[in-house]
RNA sequence: UGGGGCGUAGCCAAGUGGUAAGGCAGCGGCUUUUGAUGCCGCCAUGCGCAGGUUCGAACCCUGCCGCCCCAG
């Protein structure tokens, strides 16, 4: 006899860390648990200095938020710990977020965070106090397929935030719990009022929670003062346009802050970071079919290499709002890759790629991989490999 | 200093007598638990300068300044 959340015993007996962000979603998923019976205890984390983003809307673990978490934990009843992860913060999320950049990639830091501190340290912490899950709230369902948990699209297609969790193991998986992915957000929002949260009215988290001001370039600069090389902006026809002051400025697609005008929109299509060249070009120029990927984390039910021998249908994410797109995934050299049948603009490598089992609304999510790089449409193609020979015959005269 | 052409916002550019299009760039906002995209809004009391004609001038006239081309 399992109960609700799938596991063995009465909720009086069962221990669950509620990992509460001191917003809406998590505080809910604690006052639901509470009202249960669960063996309820709140753990916050704390990340990175509160001093500059306290007052900052949409933030999470630091300052305020832990405060509002705090509160919360008073209002349930619950036991409430606060572990200070800065350093592991520190060392998993921020300087890899710095170091991405400065190599020419686009990073996911959410992904990052939920990947090491998240679901590395906080569960581990959580096993330790004998809880027999972590419960977090994220809109995204997990339940058993077979003797594995596996997990799946929300109910709240608008909330989907499976993207940020590609990289969950298997072992992971079948310790954490996602009560809100089989509610709309609304729904939490009203919950929260009748529990008499004082959170129910706070805005959602957005952005990158440890940027102050909305310009990550800042943060990388000062961790890294160097890493703002001035360079190039070249345009795939060959013609130097400008001057830019670092490509940590510039992500794939991107087309405001150029500050270029020659007529038509501008489009970064590609970062060399070697020659600190930032190459630009029209919206054609993103089109991308092909994607090469690392560090592929399969959550399916069957093994990876079994499942895509000969090829496997499946549709794919390329970023965290849009629907699934058809596409098929493959070994190429040795290495996973996804073939988009539609293509998809503004494909960044250290963005992930995250795979669906179909395009239903409950899809499965089967894993998903980090972008290392990607192919255009040929003519895109050529014309960043004659650039790129360019520079080396640059370098050699 | 003979002839011709041109000077409109940061860039490009339409308008050739009726009260300054548009694009690009920039700025602001919306959307978004990553970076983007997208969408919406803002952006020349003034058309090289100074006079003149006219009810009315970026448009016509005069002079000046600057740039370009051809011929030297």
């Amino acid at each position: 006899m399992l109960n609700s959340l799938q596991l063995p015993g009465r909720p009086e007996d069962t221990r669950i860390v509620v990992a509460m962000s001191g917003g809406v979603d998590s505080s809910v998923v604690a006052g639901l648990l509470k009202a249960e019976g669960y063996d309820v205890i709140g753990m916050t984390m704390q990340l990175y200095d509160h001093g500059e983003a306290v007052h900052r809307k949409g933030a999470c673990c630091s300052g305020q938020d832990i405060h509002d978490a705090k509160r919360v934990a008073e209002t349930l009843g619950i036991p409430h710990y606060v572990l200070n992860y800065e350093e592991k913060f520190q060392k998993s999320v921020i300087d890899p977020f710095a170091q991405s950049y400065i190599h020419g990639e686009t990073p996911i830091p959410c992904v990052a965070c939920n990947q090491t501190v998240k679901f590395v340290d906080l569960l581990a912490t959580a096993k330790e106090l004998g809880a027999a899950a972590l419960a977090t709230g994220h809109y995204v369902s997990s339940r058993l397929a077979g003797n594995q948990r596996a997990l799946f699209r929300p109910v709240d297609e608008e909330r989907d935030q499976s993207y940020f969790l590609f990289t969950t193991t298997q072992e992971q998986l079948d310790f954490l719990r996602f009560p809100l992915g089989d509610r709309p957000k609304a729904e939490t929002r009203e919950l929260a009022r009748n529990m008499g949260l004082s959170v129910a009215e706070k805005s959602d988290s957005q952005d990158i929670c440890f940027v102050p001001h909305g310009r990550y370039s800042d943060v990388i600069s000062k961790l890294k003062p160097e890493a703002a090389t001035p360079g190039k902006i070249v345009h795939l026809d060959g013609r130097e346009l400008g001057e830019h002051k670092g490509i940590i400025n510039f992500t794939i697609g991107q087309r405001r802050g150029i500050g270029v005008a020659v007529g038509e929109p501008l489009y970064v299509v590609h970062l060399d970071a070697e020659n600190a060249r930032v190459i630009v070009g029209p919206k054609e120029a993103l089109a991308t079919h092909k994607l090469y990927l690392r560090d592929v984390n399969w959550i399916g039910s069957t093994s990876l290499k079994d499942a895509i021998a000969d090829g496997l249908d499946i549709h794919a994410r390329v970023r965290s709002t849009r629907a699934p797109k058809p596409g098929v995934l493959s070994l190429s050299n040795g290495q996973v890759c996804v073939e988009l049948a539609n293509g998809e603009d503004g494909v960044a490598p250290g963005q992930a790629c995250v795979f669906y089992e179909d395009d239903t609304q409950s899809s499965r999510i089967l894993g998903g991989g980090w972008i290392e790089h990607s192919e255009r449409e040929a003519f895109a193609e050529q014309a960043l490999a004659k650039i790129a020979g360019n520079s080396v015959a640059a370098f050699a005269g």
